[in-house]
DNA sequence: CCACGATGTTGATATAGCTCAAAGATTATT
DNA sequence: AATAATCTTTGAGCTATATCAACATCGTGG
């Protein structure tokens, strides 16, 4: 029941343009239209918060030659697998990406979700090799970008090479906030910091920071929080008993950020 | 008691050369006199473990040309501070260093160890401002590079840039093993898993993967492991009368390395 | 060299979140 | 449209780890 409409899709509508049965990982490029709108990083509504940042348009346009615009995923399909050769980043165009990494008893643990104009694969630069597997949630679109290409043309663009340096660092950041998050808050903590968490990546795609669907499950929650699904849902109805959040499935209200905020600062601010 | 002689300093004995009392953050570089041994990255013997990985002479000239090599540290100096100014990061020449965040409640929370040969102050690039506190462990020193230096020089020397995208990749690769060991490990696999990441990181700079001195307190591990210090000391006292290890206050000896894996790997590999 | 604060150990008890179980809701498949 | 599969919720009891407390040890500064 899809009853909040704030879709996460920021589909430019030419991604339809092929329809395809086989999607398997690293779908072979389809070089779109060039004349269809958003196709390039020049017109793409995210290129504010993606890679090309503050790049004038010769350096964009430059960008713009390397970047691939595959195919685009449906639910469940893979972008790249643990163990498989690093070779791409991928920016998320729409839709949405989980990372995830999978033990032998087949148990797998969530390591992050992607929403649009967020970047994934850099779990693979330093040994050349994907760490974690990538897998759509929802269709999705996303832009991938050679690895070494890259490198090439930060080389000579120094905007691109201080961009990328900064990405890195973003993840970095990130990362180290969940580490601290991991040991150090309570359940309910961590599901109010995760909800604000996903409500401000969608306010910086220019979508309601107070009425969304979440792409992921439960259980996917848990992984990622390091909680059971159980205790992710009981949560859940706690936070809408309180009045502090609405749940109507995977579609969210935030009802009192502020008190949210108060759960999770409790400790810290 | 330092029974165990295998002490985490790898100093060049040039180091102790002046000798100083206010070692605030941000001490003033003390350009170390250049006959001294290991002055310059040629002669480092950690340089193929730190960013001058595969540099040719005239290239890892140009890098010694930007590092500053600091006075020493004592216990208890900070690198830096949260909320400090970003401009450099820095290598860990000896000694080690730890990185946490303070909640206004006071209890800090660590979020990284540092051993030689290894890169401190990633946090700060995507903002310009350090997301941590490091403060040294014990007698340390450091070579700082100013970043916007390494910027510059990441444009002219392709392998560095290279040596630089490789060492942000193995950060955020390194946080997302960490990530996955808080949601999914218990206390035991947790502690397994350090003392092993540890043995290795010695390893690395050559000193022994077996028997070691541990320069952080039982709470900074906890901390670093979303554990209570008492668990930690529990934890270590079961796996020695297992014996698995053998504890003598801060000096550790890994007996057997392979049954620890089996904790840790009894869900993974 | 002594003493005091910081660190480490050990025990007893409490509890947050896990596990197991079962039923209801949603989504996918035929 | 019917059925199967997956996802979500709720309950009841259990357990790993936290908490509280007391003491032992270390090492540092006076």
């Amino acid at each position: 029941m899809r009853s909040i409409d704030n879709s996460t899709e920021l589909n430019n509508s030419t991604l339809a343009s092929s329809e395809l049965q086989d999607n398997r990982s690293n779908a072979p490029v389809v070089k779109l239209c060039p004349h269809s709108a958003g196709v390039s990083c020049g017109s793409c509504r995210l290129n504010e918060l993606c890679l090309p940042i503050a790049l004038s348009e010769g350096e964009m346009q430059q960008l713009d030659d390397i970047v691939e615009r595959n195919r685009p995923y449906k639910k469940a399909d893979h972008l790249y697998r643990q163990h498989d050769e690093f070779r791409s980043i991928f920016a998320v165009r729409s839709g949405s990406f989980k990372t995830y990494v999978l033990s032998s008893s087949g148990s797998g643990r969530v390591t992050g979700f992607y929403l649009p104009g967020e970047i994934i694969g850099m779990d693979g630069i330093a040994d050349r090799t994907h760490a974690n597997s990538a897998v759509a949630l929802e269709h999705a679109s996303i832009c991938e970008i050679p690895f070494s290409q890259l490198e090439s043309l930060s080389l000579k663009l120094p905007s691109l090479q201080h961009n990328f340096f900064s990405i890195l660092g973003a993840e970095i950041t990130k990362d180290q906030k969940i580490h601290t998050i991991l040991s150090s808050y309570s359940a309910e903590q961590r599901i109010a910091s995760f909800l604000l968490g996903v409500s401000s990546r969608y306010a910086r795609v220019g979508l309601s920071p107070t009425r969304f669907h979440l792409p992921m499950t439960r259980g996917d929650i848990g992984e990622y929080l390091g909680l059971t699904v159980e205790t992710v849902s009981r949560l859940f109805t706690a936070l809408q008993k309180k009045g502090l959040i609405s749940v109507d499935n995977r579609e969210i209200a935030l009802l009192e950020k502020d008190e949210l905020r108060a759960i999770v600062g409790a400790d810290e601010l």
